[in-house]
DNA sequence: TTTAAAATACGCCATTTGTCGTATTGTAGG
DNA sequence: CCTACAATACGACAAATGGCGTATTTTAAA
C-alpha cells in the first residue's frame, strides 16, 4: 500500500486528487497540506512517528511556500520520499527547477486518474520517473537546445512551441524591441486596436498576461 | 487512420510490430523497411504520390544505415513525419543523438502494444512526445546533470557596467520576475513611491524608459 | 564636519496596458 | 458548402506605468 500526500492550496483540488486516489487500489491518503511550508511542518510530525508518505503530490503555485522550494528542502529531510509535481501550466522555468530540486516527475493536473496512478506505481516501483507527454516534449526540446545553442529557424519554434502564427510573431516581434501598440500597428500598417486583440491572443498562448512576461520568453528562448 | 511505417532490420521485430498496429484502431501499416537506407529510397516512392507515413517506428541499430541518421536526414526532407525510436536499450548517447536528430519520441521494445498505440497517438494529435519512463528518467538526469554555466558575480556586472545601486538591482530583479510596483514595495519592505524612485533612476542610468527595455538588458547581460 | 550619494516617501497627471466585450472579412480544409 | 481559424477593427474601463515635481533620513567619503 503507498501512502500518497498531497499538497495544494485549492481545496477544491485537494479533493479531486483526494478522490482520484481513494478510488485507486494499492494506494491511500496518508495527509493534506495546503502550502510547501504546512508541508513541511506535517513532515516534521511524521517524523515522530517514524511513518512518511511514499509519494507527494505537490502543486508549484502555492502561497507562502511554493512546492519547488519546498520539494529542495524536503528531498534533503527525507530523500526516500518521491516527489510528482502537479500543476496547469508547462512552464519550462519550472520544468526546469522542478527536476533541479529532485522531483520525480511533472504532470499535468488535466492528467487522468489512471495516469496519475500509473505515474505513483512506476515511480516507486521502478523508480522510472513520470511525465506528461507535454511536459516530455518540454525537457526534450530543452535538452536538445543545449547542446545547439544556434536554432537555424528561430521564428519557427515560436510557431512549433506555441502554435503562434505569423502574424503574431510579428507583433510579438514588435513588443520585444520595445514599441508600444502604436507603433507596432504603424510598422503593420494596422490600427493599435488590431495589436491588441494579436497581443491578447499572444498572451494566452504564453500562458503569460503581460509584456514583460511575453518579452521575456521570447528573448530567453533566443526568437529574435 | 494514421498511418504508420516500421524500419527495422530484425524480420521477427518488423512481424512484432506489424502485428501491434494491425491489433489498433486507428491506424495502418503503410510500409516496412529493414534499414535507414532503403527506408529513404522507399520515403522518395511515396513522395511520386504525395502520400507519406504519418509516423515511423524506427529502430536505431541496423545495418548500412542506422536509424538516428536515417532520422536526421528524413526530418530535414520530410519535417511533417514524425519519428519513434524504438530501441531494446536506454543508451544515454543514442537517446541524446535521437533527440538531437529531431525525434518525437524513445519507446522500449519492451513496450506494450497499448503503450505504442498511445504514443503513436499522442505524438500525431497533441504533437506531445512519447518517451517511456525509464527514457524520461535518463532525459531527466540529463537535464538536471547540466547545470547552466554561472556566472559567479551577477550582479557585479550591473554595478560595473552601470553604475546601479546594491538597492537599484534588488528592485530591476523584480522587474525582470514580472512583479509590479506593489508587489516589488512588498518583497523589499518598502512603499511603491520608493519603488518609482528607483526605477526611474535605473531608467537613467541604463538610458531606457520602460520596463521592457530594462528587464531587456538585464536578461540579455544575464544579470539574474 | 561638510558634502554627496543612497534610500526612503508622497502627489499629480497623461499615457500605456490588460481585459472585457463585439463584429466583419478572407481563406483553407473537411 | 460549411466550419474553423486568422486577421482585422472598435469601445469601454480599471489598473499600471512613466515623468515631473519635492522632501527627509541615513550613510559614507572627502
Amino acid at each position: 500500500m503507498i501512502k500518497v500526500a498531497v499538497v495544494d492550496d485549492k481545496a477544491i483540488n485537494r479533493q479531486s486528487v483526494r478522490e482520484r486516489i481513494s478510488m485507486a487500489s494499492g494506494m491511500q491518503l496518508h495527509f493534506l497540506a495546503d502550502n510547501g511550508s504546512s508541508f513541511l511542518e506535517k513532515m516534521k510530525t511524521c517524523a515522530a512517528s517514524g511513518d512518511f508518505p511514499d509519494v507527494v503530490l505537490m502543486d508549484i503555485d502555492m502561497p507562502v511556500m511554493n512546492g519547488i522550494a519546498a520539494v529542495n528542502i524536503a528531498k534533503e529531510l527525507y530523500p526516500k520520499v518521491d516527489f510528482l509535481m502537479l500543476t496547469v501550466f508547462d512552464d519550462d522555468e519550472k520544468i526546469f527547477e522542478a527536476i533541479k530540486s529532485g522531483a520525480s516527475g511533472y504532470l499535468l493536473k488535466e492528467e487522468s486518474m489512471e495516469k496519475l496512478a500509473e505515474a505513483i506505481l512506476q515511480v516507486k516501483e521502478f523508480g522510472a520517473v513520470a511525465m506528461s507527454p507535454i511536459v516530455a516534449r518540454k525537457a526534450m526540446m530543452m535538452l536538445s537546445r543545449n547542446e545547439q545553442p544556434q536554432n537555424p529557424d528561430l521564428a519557427k519554434n515560436a510557431r512549433d512551441e506555441y502554435n503562434l502564427t505569423d502574424r503574431e510573431i510579428d507583433i510579438l516581434k514588435g513588443m520585444v524591441e520595445g514599441l508600444d501598440y502604436r507603433q507596432i500597428g504603424e510598422r503593420l500598417f494596422v490600427s493599435p486596436h488590431t495589436v491588441r486583440t494579436h497581443i491578447g491572443n499572444i498572451y494566452k498562448k504564453l500562458h503569460v498576461c503581460s509584456k514583460v512576461d511575453a518579452v521575456k520568453i521570447a528573448i530567453k528562448r533566443q526568437w529574435f
